[in-house]
DNA sequence: AATGAATGAGATTTCATTCAT
DNA sequence: TATGAATGAAATCTCATTCAT
């Protein structure tokens, strides 16, 4: 005689954990299809919740890209910076670091997503880029400069432009993030990280000696 | 024999050119905005023509941004095919070859526009990079691979995975594009690309001696 | 025999009173946003309970909005029903009555905020008319021209339309309530309802006289 | 064998007369459901258009509402000043110009329209009380006033506020106009603008004498 | 009884595309 | 061929109402 419907409740109050889970729908949708092109009922569909809902915790769609931009660049910064307190000798620094570094980022596909997201929106979305260079970009450039100047002041490294140095290190890397992002969907030979950073920095540490 | 008549104006709006306008118009707009935020009528209005004259010569706004890319890849291949028709040692070509490749495609925002168009809309445009990828870097790739793989042959490259060698002498170049791009319109410091391929050469080439 | 018993707060909120809140916090909202524009919110928040709170005491906005008039009536009523028991002269009543009423109701926001309600929402809520009209207007105006037909008969009026004389004694105390509500809030000079209700009885009863 | 659809065309160029049209159905809808209620889909049916038409000539529901005003705001003023520009006598000026005003006006709904509309809209769009109020009572008001002063220094006019003696005379015009737009549609008794305006006259002005 | 997170229908606004001129 | 007024589907965002807690 008990006719309660036994079904599932037609929601759940999850507080606490529905900020992340609508900001990981959303790094995944916006990285698939870019800011303006992301409708939100999707993101809210692979969130498990309402359109409505999604709005209750991010005012509009740009700010909603903006945490999720700025929610991905937090664990790189932190990354970062035990990466600087560490700062050993020139070598060492770039070949214990790099390798690791770049299996563990260009593996995630958030981070790759990132990255992508934030290449393609830098017109639009101006202040992606900003917070990304100036949170991400200019304080690793930063820290390898830094080393491969004091690296030239020991003799270790040969004269040269030291940015320049830089981003040859750094070259292959980031093409390695956009080869996941962009040429392997479409068939192209997969990259190994790991592989490709050993390689490379072999050739170009022996490269930059005097 | 010249019979322009006097009294008219000396350049008439010649109805051949309108497609090539329209394209040059639609790569600067698609590029700033990318594809979905991209307004016909900014696309006409930029190529100086009405709404509906952008449909007359192109169907839907997709076919004319697959148009844009096409139309992007054509000088490209050409430029590629030039090159490797020389094909002469694997260091000479590289020495000779890359450092102005680099100056004169990284330079021109034409180039990377459509670069970063491709890695923005691979997504929901895969046949654009498949394209791209097929006309463009699979042949690239394959050209290099090959002239490192006979060098090493003749003992002029050291062991290694030729592909990664590959990605190790390109990437900078990416990454300069997408510097370009991304991070100087918010005020990172410019790359001159030709000076960075040139040291990058120096230390890459130098790098990979046996 | 004051049982409070000691450290326990002097006044607790009492659940009788959460109705009469409601809709004094509704009629404040009400009449600053409009019907359509009043969000159930607001109207909580300013009550100071929940939105949920006030769904258990008015089963929708339309409700609501309904109770609200509703509540604003009765009083009027009442005063109504006083003004006509008395019923003195003609004169008498016009001068002792109204300038009063017209003070102490057009001074009062409450008052002129649901007259300015029931002629903005009539369209879209005719009952309200129609429930002011039936329950305020019509018993005021019947009551009106019923004094003044008395006091043509007595001669003490001279002849012309009762109920056009009614509307041209009231027409100013409606223009005071609009006016307060209107354009007083813009900058407009404010009108003190009681002296314009006295110069203009002085002025109609005297044209009034045969 | 001509297969031509016979069908009236699927829409009609009418570039000059659209925003009048337009105009004119969204003063309707506005001025049946207020501001907030009004849904910009019915304006377009009513004009006999689509959505996306409305917006070619509006570019917010907003500046479609101020342009509803304002529209209706520039032949008031034209009379006003047609008006101002004889001023004859005080009693000539009122007894000839007002009642034939009133029953132009107030007969017009789409006068008692938009005075209702500003009544009702005046929190929210505190703007357009301002601009009526500047444009069309202000002006007003310092005509009437001026013409009571100057009549009370020829002795024509008995002493007392100006303004409220405008008042006293206006009131029953505006009563007119919400009386119409409030109450007449649930059933109240009409009344007829120009034989309320003649009656209310006579009172006032025999009132007035010293 | 009370809360406020969650829902989802519905509103405004945009813009690719069409078509009368 | 060329124009740009007009269309209408689709997107963002709001908010009355519900319901798990």
């Amino acid at each position: 005689m008990n006719a309660l419907p036994p079904g599932e409740p037609k929601f759940r109050r999850r507080p606490d954990e529905r900020p992340a889970e609508i900001l990981a729908a959303a790094l995944d949708v916006f990285s698939e299809h870019g800011f303006q092109a992301t409708r939100m009922e999707e993101v809210a569909r692979r969130a498990g919740v309402s359109k409505g809902a999604v709005y209750l915790y991010f005012p509009t769609k740009s700010e909603l890209f903006q945490a999720v931009v700025q929610d991905a660049i937090v664990p790189n910064v932190e990354t970062l910076k035990a990466l600087v307190s560490q700062a050993p000798s020139f070598e060492t620094a770039i070949r214990i670091g790099l390798p690791g570094l770049a299996e563990r980022l260009l593996e995630d596909g958030r981070v790759t997503g990132v990255i992508k997201l934030i290449i393609a929106e830098s017109r639009s979305h101006p202040e992606l880029a900003e917070l990304w260079h100036g949170t991400v970009i200019e304080p690793a450039l930063s820290m390898m400069t830094g080393l491969i100047e004091r690296a030239q002041g020991r003799g270790e490294v040969r004269a040269g432009d030291a940015r320049y140095f830089a981003f040859g290190l750094m070259g292959p890397m980031l093409l390695t993030a956009i080869w996941r992002e962009t040429f392997q969907p479409v068939g192209a030979q997969p990259i190994e990280p790991g592989l490709l950073a050993e390689q490379h920095l072999d050739t170009v540490l022996k490269g930059m000696r005097p």
